[in-house]
RNA sequence: UGGGCUAUCGCCAAGCGGUAAGGCACUGGAUUUUGAUUCCAGCAUUCGCAGGUUCAAAUCCUGCUAGCCCAGCCA
């Protein structure tokens, strides 16, 4: 729609260049998540990123699950994952893959590499490893084993995989440089022994390749382009490209590294989010207020407004820190013309209409959305007792206080002009009940101009209105302390993070709203039905985010 | 103290030797049946710092400084 020239990010240029150059002839990308936990918005960018990528240049994206380690996996994952990424759209078409599928692969890839005389096994245990490999500033050391002869390192390899040694016992190491200043070039290992059932091949194997082994594999079997993965592989960089030269694949995949998204004041570190959760903090990883996509989805986030987001945050390599409000814009954005704006009272107030007959109701016709005609119309029952915001009435009103007062006029939302007469106050000075009188020539839609009213406000009809309840969030974490204790390194949880409303009142029209459907609540924000716990006839709101405004009452002093 | 990477407005981020895009946030002002939206205006003489090359530098060179990552048989 839009011909806005966007500047291209570094990885499209680098493609770009990749084209031109004929390193490649199709672009192919893939999402490779290991099953080990739900996903958050942070995988998000490298979904869409990825994605997006295969879209733009007309090429194809690859789901894959790397699951080369089964002490971490678990199939509970692989579901929510895939869930999870169809829900952002993100769409593999028939690609799905496992990692696991290649074990055979990788396992003769190995001993390929054992017969060019790049690899060896070696009985050094952990520990003696970690001496050998030296240190940030110390060049390692030559493994004794490492001069075992191929045809020893094929018997051993073999036996390795036969089941013949225990866990630690033995490994097979790529033979590379034991000096190298980067420390994963000091001959890493390619295999180690674990018995275990895997969630996929069950105890077909009971040696499993490493991540920097099985990548590049995994990626040139499947023909990936452009491996994109985050900055902290980038000392990986030069074993991928080993792996890839050695094995002697053709067109070699190319990986390319980028800045993850941080989001300022969320929680994202999982044993964090954890032990939320198990002191029950948050509702599950999918609380509203955490960031997982579930959390996201449940809280009434729309995938359009996340697809936004990551859109507007950019690619880079630097390390940032994308500040939260520009995701709420996002889902702001997304909302404001594509949903209906109703009107519900949080905190409600009795007003009476004096002067408005005491059996009469009548229905009066309202837009859904002003903005979006499309949206179509609802009735809305008009009686004589209503309810009210709390806030929108002041005994006595500091100065720009255009609501409700006494003596003062304002405009009912949809409906007829009311001012203030009177009111009803218990012995404790709270207010019970206001007191108006209404003009019927006011009536919405009259086209009446008689007369300007600064104030408009929302109601509900009290005799026909909803009650329902209504959850209000803050940051998870103190935004002024921050998100970590400078001391202990525990969370700053904010106190205030969760507000329920039980007494909330909508409009009937609200009745029939499901799980996940979304509203503008009139001068109160973006809300979503909350698909865990709203009912019929106990419907509960889940605040997305409020409405921005610039309305301040002034604090007295 | 080894290696890799990064530094452009409060937060993201373009810029690729010809004289600082854009978005978010913020601040005015107009319109308004949401103190919302929309609209219009403002918002870095300066690009981590210091030198150098050049007619010309955020862009090239040199030297600093700061931050992030790496010593799993995790990914």
């Amino acid at each position: 729609m839009e011909n806005e020239t966007v500047s291209k990010n570094f990885i499209e240029q680098i493609i770009d260049a990749d084209i031109k150059e004929g390193h490649c002839e199709t672009v192919r990308t893939r999402f490779p998540p290991e099953p080990n936990g739900y996903l958050h918005i942070g995988h998000a960018k490298s979904i869409i990123l990825n994605y997006g990528l295969a879209e733009k240049y007309k090429g194809q994206f690859n789901m894959r699950f790397d699951d080369t380690n089964p002490t971490k996996e678990k199939v509970e994952f692989v579901e929510s994952i895939q869930e999870d990424i169809k829900w952002l759209g993100a769409d593999w078409e028939n690609r799905l893959f496992f990692a696991s599928d290649y074990f055979q692969q990788m396992y003769e890839a190995a001993v390929k590499l054992i017969q060019k005389g790049k690899a060896y096994v070696s009985d050094l245990n952990a520990e003696q490893m970690r001496e050998y490999r030296g240190t940030l500033t110390q060049p390692g050391v030559e493994d004794p084993y490492a001069t075992r002869s191929v045809e020893e390192n094929l018997q051993l390899f073999e036996n390795m995989k036969n089941g013949i040694y225990k866990d630690g016992e033995k490994v097979l190491r790529a033979r590379i440089n034991m000096t190298s200043p980067n420390i994963n070039m000091r001959d890493p290992i390619l295999y180690r022994v674990a018995h275990m059932t895997h969630h996929r091949t069950g105890d077909q194997w009971c040696i499993y390749p490493m991540y920097d082994f099985a990548h590049p594999i995994e990626d040139a079997i499947e023909g990936i382009s452009h491996s994109i993965c985050t900055l902290e592989f980038e000392d990986h960089r030069p074993l991928y490209d080993w792996v890839v030269t050695e094995l002697e694949y053709k067109n070699p995949p190319k990986q390319i590294e980028f800045a993850k998204l941080y989001l300022t004041n969320v929680v994202t570190g999982k044993r964090y989010i954890k032990k939320l959760v198990e002191e029950h903090v948050v509702d599950g990883w999918d609380d509203p207020r955490l960031v997982s996509i579930a959390a996201l989805r449940r809280r009434g986030f729309t995938p359009e407004s996340i697809r936004k987001f990551v859109e507007l945050c950019g690619v880079s390599k630097a390390n940032s820190s994308v500040d939260y409000a520009m995701l709420e814009y996002c889902i702001r954005e997304d909302l404001k013309l594509t949903r209906p704006r109703m009107m519900v009272v949080l905190d409600p107030i009795k007003l009476i209409i004096d002067n408005y007959p005491k059996e009469q109701v009548e229905y009066l016709e309202a837009a859904n959305n002003l903005e979006q005609e499309e949206l179509g119309t609802r009735q809305i029952p008009f009686c004589r007792e209503l309810y009210i915001e709390r806030e929108d009435f002041m005994e006595e009103p500091p100065k720009k206080y255009f609501r409700l007062f006494p003596g003062n006029e304002v405009r009912l939302m949809h409906a007829y002009f009311v001012k203030c007469e009177s009111f009803v106050k218990d012995e404790n000075g709270t207010i019970l009940e206001i007191h108006c009188t209404y003009d019927p020539e006011t009536k919405a839609g009259s086209g009446f101009t008689g007369r300007k009213v600064k104030g408009t406000i929302h109601w509900v009809p009290a005799p026909f209105a909803k009650q329902c309840q209504v959850r209000l969030y803050e940051n998870l974490v103190d935004e002024e302390k921050g998100v970590y204790n400078k001391d202990d390194g525990s969370l700053n949880v904010n106190p205030n993070s969760l507000s329920i409303l039980e007494n909330c009142y909508a409009e009937p029209a609200l009745a029939k709203a499901k799980a996940y459907d979304s509203y503008q609540f009139v001068r109160q924000g973006f809300f979503c039905a909350d698909a865990k716990d709203s009912k019929e006839d106990a419907l509960v709101f889940n605040r997305i985010v409020s409405l921005k405004s610039s309305f301040k009452l002034p604090t007295q002093n």
